[in-house]
DNA sequence: ACGCGTGCCTACCATTTGGTAGACACGATG
DNA sequence: CATCGTGTCTACCAAATGGTAGGCACGCGT
């Protein structure tokens, strides 16, 4: 585990402020030294803070699509691939945070952060859209506008990870175990909204 | 309409700018340039920055929330009073964008902002979820975890509404037209997760 | 031994930030 | 007219920001 470089625990430390304080919010100063260098070691690295944002959107954009590409590798078929695909993030959400938070945060800056972070997801974008319209066209699913479905399972999921605020003024604290309870009460969801035959259990 | 006050006029500025740009990302002195007067003018209002956000909050809180009321005043029993609310938060969206988009950048900033918008909106969460619990009691809706359900259905929500990039890449373009549409769609969604008797029709 | 590239550093810098101090215009009131 | 409160302004300021310039240590090939 000795072999993070410098340029990765970087990342790594902007990952996590980036994702939680937000990428105005975070100075490079303060950035270094939380990392124990100074600054001009991170701009040596990255000429630019914009360009250490676009590097993270890179790498976060990768290990995200790794585990959702490792995921789906092991998966069934039909409703079993989008339990794979939430568990997948809910995996990813419970072992790095930060990763989910900056996603939601890029979403937020807008272009061009978030037109890079969006091309680089936009081929998990294109297979999971042509899938739920095989399921719809073989009845397995309700008939909806795909990509407005693909538009509200996003919003939901990284809301139930990341809207923390919300979670506890609805006075439950999020914990690991809190976690757990999103994601299945997430999965009995969309269970209900999507199959057919579903009467909401299992 | 011409007794827009000035204090007004800075909260309408800082609304607009807050909720599109973010709140770190707008400097007073930028939001002084957009209302043709000077920083030291704001400060006169409002005596910070934090200052100036907290007095948005608090107005932009009631405001939603006076929508709700009239919604719901007006609405029936039962499903009705999900749609008028849903409805109601489209219209808020479709006249003032930035009023939605303010309401998830407070909840990305965390506290005390985001305590203070929770706590402001607080009635109608317990309204709301009390309603649901009512409603699955009386067998209209399948059971689900009220409190999960309700972050879930504001993720959603939120989500369709302020998405716009997402929306983008799914190749949708954010029109007026497009909005309704993606009303039209969460209210078909929430109509197959939540009704017991539903088919995804009306 | 010597050069040389790599990686991190100190020393600066121009600009921007939120905020203070205080003057000036102006309308109302005595 | 004198005074006073209100609202906006000019003039500053200390701190922080992203970024530049350049030096220094160190390991490696010759």
């Amino acid at each position: 585990m000795t072999g993070a470089t410098t340029a990765d625990r970087i990342l790594d430390g902007a990952l996590a402020s980036f994702g939680s304080r937000g990428y105005e919010a975070t100075s490079l100063d303060a950035l270094a030294e939380g990392l124990g260098m100074r600054k001009q070691s991170i701009l040596y690295w990255f000429p630019s803070k914009e360009a250490l944002l676009e590097a993270l959107i890179d790498r976060s954009a990768g290990e995200l699509a790794g585990a959702l590409e490792g995921a789906l590798a092991g998966a069934g078929e039909g409703w079993a691939r989008v339990e794979a695909v939430v568990r997948s993030v809910f995996r990813v959400a419970a072992r790095r945070p930060e990763l989910l938070g900056l996603v939601r945060e890029v979403g937020r800056l807008g272009p061009p952060a978030a037109t890079r972070l969006t091309l680089a997801l936009d081929p998990l974008v294109g297979r999971a859209s042509s899938f739920l319209e095989a399921e719809m066209d073989a009845g397995h699913m309700r008939r909806h506008e795909p990509r407005l479905l693909l538009l509200a399972i996003y919003s939901t999921v990284v809301g139930m990870i990341t809207e923390v605020d919300v979670l506890r003024a609805l006075g439950e604290e999020p914990t690991a175990r809190s976690l757990v309870r999103r994601r299945q009460e997430l999965l009995r969801l969309l269970r209900s909204a999507l199959l057919v035959d579903a009467d909401g259990r299992g």
